[in-house]
DNA sequence: ATGGTTTTGACAATCATTGTCATGTGAGTG
DNA sequence: CACTCACATGACAATGATTGTCAAAACCAT
């Protein structure tokens, strides 16, 4: 081992606070909301304040190093995704478990969509959602 | 004119303040916020709560009767929407103009892929935003 | 060490939405 | 028509996630 560390975000200093966040992500699989991700840094005895936890996944997310997305309740959350590309979530409802998928097919349809309408600067969401295997008991 | 007053929903009451909040969605096209279909009632001089707003807004939502969905900073919007089916929609980020797509080749592919991850109550999110012709200017 | 910039975090403020509850209203009944 | 009673309303308080504030702390390069 080098003891070296892997900055969080290009531009950002990597400190203690956001190197803690970064490693919470880094060990989850699913989704979860700033709160929870608080809640996990002071369960693992890290000592980093509410807001620092918001602003560092609004940076990760803004940076494009981490994806989010909002719940139906509008809460939003926050998960380290592999893939590098534009993809989309299938995510539980309960767990939060989350499969990274890809629909070109999906791509493709809604720019023609919004181009046979005359809208520009497209953008659109696309979210799955369900029960995992194993939350279905 | 037979001076027939449709009921806003069927089990609830057709009261005053139902009535009117039907009659702003049945008169706008865009997605509007609870605040905002309050402000134009108020604006039409008629007396109706905010709260009052909020519930018949999710009451007609849940029967079904208009589309809701969350804008990005977690705000929702409503509208009353032609299609009877399924459908999602093209809203511009300016003005909430709105256009109804159907995307039967997008409903089979999500549930596929569902299936295949072995997630099931399957249902999605899908909604293509852009800035229409209008708001170009 | 020092100065200037970035970061942090406790706390207050925001703001859409929901809960409360006393009062109002209306449809059906006798 | 008067009465009942469940459903509706709305002013107001409460909630809860998120953002703003700002003084103190941490960093980095000189």
């Amino acid at each position: 081992m080098t003891g070296e560390r892997k900055p969080p975000v290009a531009g950002l200093r990597p400190t203690r606070q956001r190197t803690a966040v970064a490693g919470v992500l880094e060990d989850l699989d699913a989704f979860r909301s700033a709160q929870q991700i608080h809640a996990e840094l002071v369960a693992r005895g890290e000592s980093v304040g509410l807001t620092t936890v918001y602003r560092t996944l609004q940076a990760l997310a803004e940076a494009g190093e981490i994806d989010s997305l909002l719940l139906d309740d509008g809460e939003a959350v926050y998960r380290r995704c592999r893939g590098e590309t534009h993809h989309h979530h299938l995510v539980c409802r309960q767990c939060g478990a989350t499969v990274e998928v890809d629909g070109p097919a999906v791509e493709r349809w809604a720019d023609r969509v919004a181009d046979a309408h005359g809208y520009d600067e497209v953008s659109h969401t696309l979210e799955i959602f369900g029960r995992c295997a194993a939350c279905r008991d």
